[in-house]
DNA sequence: CGATTTCATGAAACCGTTTTCATTATCGGT
DNA sequence: ACCGATAATGAAAACGGTTTCATGAAATCG
C-alpha cells in the first residue's frame, strides 16, 4: 500500500503538483492550457515536471479528453514502394502536427479490411486512411455509423459515400493505351495484379478491354493476372510471348511487373522497345535508370499521403468534413516504348 | 444529463451488462477471462455485445490494464525498401499476435531519435524497435530507467546495453572487399551514405579503409558520401570516374547507389563488369533483374523485423528480457563484378 | 468606491474499463 | 449430512489524468 502510493506519487501529476505546491488541475493546465496559468508558476511547474521526468499517462489522458492523437492507415503492404511512400508522407505530415500513425497491412484483397479497420479503431485511431474502394458492406455501414473520418486512396470510386483522395485508374490506363495506339500498335497484352477485391485492377482491365475494342485492335483477352512480384512479371512475359508472339505492346500494371518483363525480353533476345514496347505503372525511382528507361504511368503517392493527412487532420482537429479530391497521374514517356517495327528506323 | 447518461449507456459495458442482466464485471470477464464465466451466460453476453456493436473503449481499457497492445517502430524512412520491408514484417508478426504497430520516421541521423521515441511512448508504445546504435546519451539513460523493452536493428553495436537484432556492418563490407581483392582489384572507391549520426555508414567506411590498407591497395580516401538517392549514385559515380579514372571497383553502400552508378557507367560508355565492377548493398528485389544483375550484400531485413517482433512480444507478454542476436548477411555474387580487365576473357 | 468582470486556482467529478475483494452457490469427500 | 474447496458473480475501488464548477483575488468600470 505504502509502496503503491509512493510509486504513484513519484510518477503522476499528483507528485508534480505536490512538488510545485499547486493542485493537479494547475499542473494539467500548465501542460494543456498554458494561457490559463500565471507565467511564473507555469515555468516552475514545467521545470519541476521536466526534472522529475514526468510524462502524462497516455491512456489516462486519452480516456478523459477523448483524443488519442493517433491516426490509422490500412494498406495492402509496406513492401511495395508506392504504398510505403504514401504512408511515409502521411506519417511525416501528421507527425509534424503532433499526431502519430499506426499502420496495419491488409494484403491486396479489400474484402478483408474490415477486421483491420476494427483493430485500428480498437487501438484508438481517430481517423483512417484506406487504400482502394470500400467493398465490404459491413465496413461501409460501420464507417457510416461510427462517424470516424476516413479517406480512401488510389482510386476514385463512383460511390462517393466515402471521401477519396485518389485517381481514376480507368482513365490512367486508357491514356497509356491511347498513346500506344497512336504509336501504331495493334497487338496488346496486359500484366495485371489479382482482381480479387481490388477495384484498381478491375478498373484498369476494363479500360484495357474497352480501349482495345474501341480501336479495333487485338488482345482484348490477353490479360494475365499475377501477384505483384518481379519474378511474376518475368514469368508472365515469357508466357505472353509463347502464347502470342505477335504481341508488340505490353501494359504492366506495376513497374515491378515491367522490370520483370523487360528482363524476360532480354533473356529471350527481344529488344525493348524495337521488338516490343513496355509501359509500367507507378514510376518507381528506378524506372528512369533502367535500360532502356521505362515509360510508365506516374502515380502521385506522396501527394496522396500528404493530402490525406491534411484532410483527416482538419476533420478531427477542426471538425471539418473530409471532401473527396482527385489527384492527377501522368504518362511519363521514356525509352521503353516506340512504334512497332521501330527497328526499321533505328 | 439524461442525454449523456443515455449515450453512455447505449455504448458502454454498462449497457451490455444491463441488456444481459449481469454486472459490468461479468461482461468484462466474458471478454477477457472467458474461463471464469459460465458458458451459457458468456455466449449470451458475447452475442448481445455483438448485436449492440459494443467495443471496449481502448483508452479506458489501457488505463486500467496498463496494456495498450501498441508497439513502436522508429526508423529512418519508409521510403527505402529495406526499412519498409522490415517494418512490414514487424507489423505483420505483431498483428497476428493481436498487437499493433505505430511507426515514426526519424531520418538517418540517430542523434535525433530521442524526441521520436518520446512521441512513441507518449502514444502508449509498450516496446520499441529502433534502427542503428543508440548514440544519444539522454536516450540511453531514458531507455535504461524507463524499463521499456527495446531492440536496435541493422547494426551490432559494441555497447550491448541495448539489445540488438542486427548484423556486423564492418564484417559485411570487409567480406565484399575481400572478394573484390581476391578477384584482383587494386583500385577502389566507395559510395557511402551520410555518416552523421549513422553508425552503419561509419562501420562500413572503417572496414573499407582497413581492408584497403591491409591489402596495400589504392583508394583509401576515395569515399564519397551522399544521401540515399539513385540520382546521387549516378552523380557520384561520374565524379569518381573523373577524379580517379583508374578505379576498377566501386563499393556502393546501397543498391540505390549501385543502380545509379551502373546507369552512369553506361552513359559514359563503360561496361560493367568488364571495365568496372560494382557491388551494392541490401539486395533489393530488382538487383537480380538489372543488366547486368547486381552483385550485392544481402541484408536480412524481413528476418530482422520478424525476430525483433518476437523478442519484443516475449518481453512484454512474458516478461522475458530481450537478448541481443545477430543475423547474417551474405554476399550475393551476380554479374556486376569480375576481375579487372575481364574484357580479355569475355 | 461599489459593482462587475476577469484571472488564477483548487476540489471534486468524471472518462469507461479492469481488477480486487467479498459473497453466495455448488461440489466432492468422508 | 457436514465441511472445506471451488466456481460464479457483483459491488466498489482503482487506473491517472482532464474538465467542470465554485471561489477568492485582482482588475476594470461607471
Amino acid at each position: 500500500m505504502d509502496d503503491k502510493r509512493e510509486q504513484r506519487l513519484s510518477g503522476g501529476v499528483a507528485a508534480v503538483a505536490k512538488a510545485a505546491g499547486v493542485s493537479k488541475s494547475t499542473v494539467s493546465r500548465a501542460f494543456n492550457l498554458p494561457d490559463l496559468v500565471r507565467e511564473d508558476v507555469r515555468v516552475k511547474i514545467l521545470e519541476i515536471a521536466a526534472r522529475m521526468n514526468y510524462r502524462p499517462h497516455p491512456a489516462a489522458r486519452a480516456l478523459r479528453s477523448q483524443r488519442t492523437h493517433i491516426f490509422g492507415a490500412a494498406i495492402p503492404t509496406l513492401d511495395y514502394a508506392i504504398y510505403a511512400r504514401m504512408v511515409n508522407e502521411f506519417e511525416t505530415r501528421l507527425s509534424s502536427l503532433g499526431a502519430s500513425t499506426i499502420v496495419i497491412t491488409t494484403g491486396f484483397d479489400n474484402r478483408d479490411v474490415f477486421e483491420s479497420v476494427r483493430q485500428l479503431v480498437d487501438r484508438g485511431a481517430e481517423a483512417l486512411l484506406l487504400v482502394g474502394e470500400v467493398q465490404d458492406a459491413r465496413l461501409r455501414d460501420y464507417l457510416r455509423q461510427s462517424q470516424i473520418p476516413v479517406v480512401t486512396t488510389y482510386s476514385s470510386p463512383p460511390d462517393r459515400s466515402v471521401p477519396s483522395v485518389g485517381f481514376d485508374n480507368y482513365m490512367a490506363t486508357a491514356g497509356a493505351i491511347d498513346y500506344l495506339i497512336g504509336l501504331g500498335h495493334r497487338e496488346f497484352a496486359m500484366i495485371a495484379g489479382s482482381t480479387a477485391g481490388n477495384d484498381r485492377q478491375q478498373a484498369r482491365i476494363a479500360a484495357y478491354r474497352d480501349m482495345i475494342a474501341k480501336a479495333g485492335a487485338n488482345g482484348k483477352d490477353r490479360v494475365y493476372c499475377h501477384e505483384f512480384e518481379m519474378r511474376g512479371g518475368a514469368n508472365v512475359m515469357k508466357q505472353i510471348l509463347r502464347d502470342h508472339p505477335e504481341t508488340t505492346a505490353v501494359i504492366c500494371n506495376s513497374d515491378v511487373f515491367a522490370i520483370g518483363a523487360m528482363s524476360a525480353c532480354r533473356k529471350l533476345g527481344l529488344r525493348v522497345p524495337e521488338d516490343i514496347s513496355i509501359v509500367g505503372c507507378d514510376d518507381f525511382d528506378f524506372a528512369e535508370l533502367l535500360e532502356p528507361p521505362l515509360t510508365t504511368i506516374a502515380v502521385p503517392a506522396a501527394e496522396m499521403g500528404a493530402i490525406a493527412a491534411q484532410a483527416l487532420w482538419e476533420a478531427v482537429a477542426r471538425q471539418r468534413p473530409v471532401v473527396a479530391q482527385d489527384v492527377a497521374t501522368r504518362l511519363v514517356v521514356r525509352g521503353s516504348t516506340a512504334p512497332p517495327g521501330a527497328w526499321n528506323v533505328t
